[in-house]
DNA sequence: AGTACGTCCTGATCGC
DNA sequence: TGCGATCAGGACGTAC
């Protein structure tokens, strides 16, 4: 599922691909509900994205934010959020679609950007202002201090495993990393956040950069085969705790127990995480 | 305001 | 073997 280090790796896939720079020649929307307001139908969405040059693509949180580029160089943007199964495919003409196909971007060279897509909670935008977006978007984890992150969570009286996935607390930190970085921080994620002390808040924030970095560079260079990052279950082969119920710590191999903490599936050593 | 939980969606997996 | 029930999860809406 794509989280910071998936999105960070999909955009650097697009710009590795040459997509800065190229042209939208038309789109094709499959499913209406994956066009967000304002422009809420397909029609309007096309409309406004269409012969537009794509200027710069970056990422904020786990959005990709691309600014478009008319003729009389006025800009606007386009967002996109990959839902839980989301992924970005550039074909050429001779490619077939893929699987889920929920939306094509034809570029002028011809080539055409496929949004794969079978759960079908990837959003699109085209927005003037992309913040609005994202308007309670929190800063990133880089952007931040130790103090300054400690500061956004310490007042938190939740537990400490939903405080990190909310994104307007921090943003980009999904279910796989939050459950990472805790445990390698040893902080269990049943813990209210104010009860964590500074001083571990801080060793949290350094470790999540630490497992987010590591991730990004892991998925850059191990692309599927279609040469898009690896997304799907990326995480297997290179995460510290199996998401298998009972399966052993990587630290003292007794069973990671699995639980629901709102509504959402944590995993997590009982003995290293206290 | 802050916190918790239901909702959307569908392929994979589980249990009878 | 087969079929229905359950699960997974990011962000948002609603409720307390």
């Amino acid at each position: 599922m794509p989280e910071l280090p998936e999105v960070e790796s999909i955009k650097r896939y697009l710009i590795a691909q040459n997509i800065p720079d190229s042209t939208i020649h038309r789109v094709e929307i499959g499913w209406s509900d994956s066009i967000a307001a304002p422009a809420a139908d397909i029609e309007t969405f096309a409309n406004r994205v269409s012969r537009k040059r794509i200027a710069t693509i970056k990422r904020r949180g786990k959005y990709i934010v691309s600014t478009l580029s008319d003729q009389q160089d006025t800009q606007s943007h386009l967002v996109l959020h990959m839902g839980m199964t989301g992924s970005l495919h550039v074909r050429n003409p001779s490619d077939p679609p893929v699987k889920y196909r929920r939306a094509a971007i034809y570029l002028d060279d011809n080539r055409r950007i496929e949004l794969n897509d079978y759960r079908r909670w990837a959003k699109l935008w085209a927005l003037d202002d992309p913040k609005d977006a994202y308007p309670k978007l929190g800063p990133e984890p880089w952007d931040l201090t130790p103090d300054e992150f400690a500061n956004r969570l310490r007042t938190r009286r939740s537990r400490i495993k939903p405080a990190l996935l909310d994104q307007s607390i921090i943003a980009g930190v999904g279910n796989i990393y939050a459950d990472e970085s805790l445990h390698q921080t040893g902080i269990s994620p049943l813990r209210r956040a104010n009860r964590i002390s500074t001083q571990r808040l801080t060793r949290l924030h350094a470790n999540i950069m630490d497992t987010l970095n590591h991730a990004i560079q892991f998925i850059s260079t191990h692309p599927s085969q279609d040469g898009s990052p690896y997304v799907v279950d990326a995480y297997d082969d290179r995460m510290r705790i199996t998401r298998i119920p009972n399966s052993p710590c990587p630290t003292c191999h007794q069973p990671i127990k699995n639980t629901k903490i709102a509504g959402r599936t944590a995993y997590h050593c009982p003995t290293c995480q206290h």
